[in-house]
DNA sequence: CACTGTCAATACTATTTGGTATGGTTGGGA
DNA sequence: TCCCAACCATACCAAATAGTATTGACAGTG
């Protein structure tokens, strides 16, 4: 242990003192928050985990109760911006966007754990029900915006968007053992039933 | 405090020694479970809330994962029976069951905390996500029967079931900000969608 | 080189918490 | 009535845990 621990501190000599670790904890605190849920989130299980002690975290944080207030805020910026800009980048037309951003519910890219986590958490917590409200309304304008370049008038755009929404939460909650490509192939029959046949489409 | 003990000791002398405190712990394990998550329940906590202590929780239980089991249990059989046989008694016609079960969601009947919790501690855990893919199973082939007493194809059946299945989660899982007949009038609209105008429809 | 601010490790305290051991209470059967 | 088993309270222990205080390392700056 005590080798392996200074073989660490060499790897990150470059990494650390540049003051990265506020960042450190912050993901490390996501993980946890993924796998435990905010109310079980435990200091010194972070600590071992991403190799720094308490003096560090109490340096950036003034106690576990603001941590968790900084992971929501953290949470909430790579939940919606991070998210959006990808599909954006991603490109083509608007229901291309909208299947790629469906798809990425299916993929294991990324992480539904810490999103459920919250989503429990925002039940008994104004700050975590506000920042989820805040990421939900966030996410179903930008589909809103992607439905009205569709053509869409502004009242079935969004009810069009919170159905295109719904699908792609429960992706990730519903437990149900199937392939995958019958996945993919549900997910389509979805986008044409709420947004109807793509133009140039064959059988 | 005290008076208050021996007021409640009175008024539940009938009750107790009737062998009930295990379904205490189970009930308040799952108001615990929807506060706080499965890695936030403490047993002192609990045993604060329903007024026992530690002795009555360790005769009934082996050590906190078993009733932890317990309470998975508890859920899974809660769940879904007991829903889907409130369903089943209100009777009438296949749609209008399905519309009361998607209704169920909406209504601050049925607390969804506990619904998340065990959704996100399913991410974690082999036997939570067991429960959960039962109950999702179950869920959803009842949605199917329906759905086959509608006419449907069993294949057809079977991707609207998950259609509504996932609509009747989200609307727990989403947190917005809209007027009760608003989220009615999208549900009927969903499910006109889904399975088709009801036949004989005016407007 | 000395100084200073940033950041982190160590050692420590007080409290909480899972779990045990033990004794007491109560209701029903012999 | 005696007794036993179900059931629960109390006291207690060892480990975990939030938070503090102190010291140390290190980079940049005068």
């Amino acid at each position: 242990m005590t080798a392996s621990v200074a073989a660490e501190s060499d790897c990150r000599a470059g990494r650390r003192n540049g003051r990265m670790a506020k960042e450190d904890w912050l993901a490390g605190g996501m993980e946890m928050l993924g796998r435990r849920g905010p109310g079980a989130i435990r200091i010194d299980a972070m600590c071992a985990q991403i190799g720094l002690t308490k003096g560090s975290f109490y340096w950036h944080f003034t106690d576990r109760q603001a941590f968790l207030g900084s992971l929501l805020a953290y949470w909430e910026y790579k939940a919606t911006q991070a998210i959006i800009e990808r599909v954006e980048a991603s490109g083509g037309a608007p229901r291309s966007r909208i299947l790629s951003l469906l798809q990425e519910g299916l993929s294991r890219q990324f992480d539904f754990s810490a999103e459920l986590a919250i989503r429990h958490w925002a039940r008994n917590d104004r700050l975590a029900s506000a920042a989820v409200k805040r990421v939900d309304a966030r996410r179903i304008e930008f589909l809103e915006g992607l439905l009205g370049e569709m053509g869409f008038a502004p009242e079935a755009a969004t009810t069009k968007a919170i159905f295109l929404y719904s699908l792609n939460l429960s992706q990730g909650t519903i437990i149900r053992r199937e392939a995958k490509a019958k996945r993919l192939e549900r997910l389509h029959e979805f986008v044409d039933l709420v947004v109807g046949e793509e133009p140039g489409a064959d059988a």
